[in-house]
DNA sequence: TCCTTTTGTTCGTGATTCACGAACTAATAG
DNA sequence: CTATTAGTTCGTGAATCACGAACAAAAGGA
């Protein structure tokens, strides 16, 4: 088990954005951590759409998301609870998460 | 030579336009097109970012664009005009390419 | 009509990325 | 210590990618 990479936000490129979002299971993973005020297991998302998404799937998922920096994930006792960066996103990309998120 | 496909705007999806643009290529090339007022050829953008991008690269880019509905394009004599699908592009996905293009 | 040039496409291939099952790790409870 | 739960890593076959080489289409001369 390796040490969760987190990007600084100045490091977070609009390329990688477009390249995280532009999944269909990472857009809607993101999309419901943005909607949701209190972090998330990924669990949660074993089924997205009403189709199943495979564990090791979802865990890759999990970590493209993260390490492009779209969201904030930490070990808390046996599962990983994530959150948006919507904030950090919201300031460097004035618009840009909202209006996906609107197109959604 | 294959005829060229432009998909209706209805078939255009938000992911579509995400993976389209998730190319730094490709993204300036739409940037690029989207400022401008006359149609261009893409033999000018043989060199994006000061780089050179093969031509059969730079074929599959414009034929990725087009088949994603960022752009329309129409064979001129020897070359292919090429237009970015903006309004149309905006009045589906309001705000989303002027934050995109804001951010690149 | 036949070259020639210019612009862009298609094809083939090696490299990269992708999805997912199997095996593994880590934490917690009993 | 065993079992359970949550998530990761590894291995592999499939799909996608970049790019050079060959091709196709249009236009302009000789």
């Amino acid at each position: 088990m390796r040490v969760l990479v987190h990007p600084p936000i100045e490091d977070v490129t609009l390329q990688a954005v477009l390249y995280a979002l532009a999944d269909p299971v990472r857009l809607a993973v993101f999309a419901d951590l943005v909607d949701s005020t209190e972090p998330k297991a990924c669990a949660i998302y074993l089924t997205v759409n009403d189709t199943p998404v495979p564990k090791s799937t979802l865990s890759q998922h999990f970590r493209i998301l993260r390490e492009h920096g779209l969201i904030r994930s930490e070990r808390r006792g046996v599962e990983m609870l994530s959150t948006a960066r919507k904030d950090e996103l919201d300031a460097k990309f004035p618009g840009l998460i909202d209006s996906i998120l609107a197109a959604a």
